[in-house]
DNA sequence: CCAGCATTTTGACAGTGTCAAGATTGATTG
DNA sequence: CAATCAATCTTGACACTGTCAAAATGCTGG
């Protein structure tokens, strides 16, 4: 267990030191183990050794914890494409790489997945500014790389926004297909989105 | 209301009538309404004036009871398929129907959808043997078609299994971003669909 | 009319999120 | 250094949930 605190002793401590980032930690350890759906805040004070209700000082709700989980989520994606995009590669490459960078990410983090694009935080509950916020972005960012592949000729059709939300409902359909238990054939969901990869693409000849 | 039992009085019985029947159709009103989540097995005993604990000599679970939900989405289903499959048109005509059926299925019975292909059922908790047969025949018959499809030159690929995942899972993937309010989009469900068609198409000259 | 059966109810329990009020501590002043 | 204060955490309480065991109710065949 890598609680504790940042500064002092490791051992129990009213203040504990950061409970927040603690919290956080070990909520998305819990969730990666058993699910969102069997988190409760309460086991997760359990786990941390905190009071049932200590959360609330940081966050005003369970749904409020669920969405910095998301933002979090959003935040690591958004990383993982910035490194890829300094990578030296034709378009092409690119636009493949974003592909499988996509599926890797939401197979690897389903449950992380689940919160940043599920119902969960969308639709039953509302979500966070914050969340809004980072999620828009990328949403847009996704549509002008889309755009951008459209431009130069690389991906079909001529209306930028519909086409990122074909190839991005592709994208997410299969991921969630698979992270739902839905598909249960052992092949990989990168591979299924390399083979769907020539329907997005501009024939060569 | 159209509660009430079937053959005599419509008043406050000790025997119900059907109340089976009666509990799922409450459930499923109830849900359309609002949400999956938000119905609780209390609520639907209160709106059907029975005790708490009633729907358990008939469901063996809360599950139970989403999985009965989800088993009777499939039959209307596959019936809207069957009905549409028998008219007279084009294979390409036929497709496309298929497409847009998907959708306006999806989009009309959100809560439903969420059944059938969420993770509530697949991935959280078991399925019942009866929802596991009925799905399984409807995805098998989905594969079918597009191998089908495929073989009479209509659409793309030639791995009939692969194609049918990636065309599902566009389906799928647009489905769940319309219901899970990702896309707030006004577009129309059928109109992007109808847009990614062209994609799946074998080119025609 | 009564026994047996299917059906429904009542009681109870553990678990959940969340609010209000109190307890503890570290930091800030005079 | 001591007293106050604000940040932080805990305790108590409430309504709600799913679910089990045992009791109650009403229908039906003998």
């Amino acid at each position: 267990m890598k609680a504790s605190t940042s500064t002092s002793k490791p051992s129990a401590k009213y203040h504990h030191g950061n409970l927040r980032h603690t919290l956080l930690a070990a909520a998305k350890q819990m969730i990666a183990a058993d699910g969102i759906e069997s988190l409760s805040l309460r086991k997760l004070a359990d786990k941390v050794s905190v009071s049932r209700t200590a959360a609330y000082h940081y966050f005003d709700d369970k749904n409020d914890l669920l969405c910095a989980i998301a933002s979090d989520g959003f935040r690591q994606w958004q990383q993982l494409l910035k490194q890829s995009e300094q990578q030296n590669q034709t378009e092409r490459q690119k636009f493949e790489q974003y592909l499988v960078n996509y599926m890797v990410f939401a197979t690897h983090h389903p449950e992380e997945y689940e919160l940043m694009f599920g119902r969960c935080i969308w639709k039953q509950a509302q979500c966070t500014e914050e969340l809004q916020t980072i999620a828009h972005g990328t949403f847009q960012h996704q549509v002008e790389m889309m755009a951008y592949w459209q431009s130069i000729g690389l991906v079909l059709g001529d209306n930028p926004l519909r086409t990122a939300q074909i190839i991005w409902g592709t994208l997410h359909g299969i991921a969630k297909l698979f992270i739902d238990g839905v598909y249960v054939d052992d092949t990989r969901a990168e591979e299924i989105v390399k083979s769907a990869l020539p329907m997005f693409l501009v024939p060569k000849d």
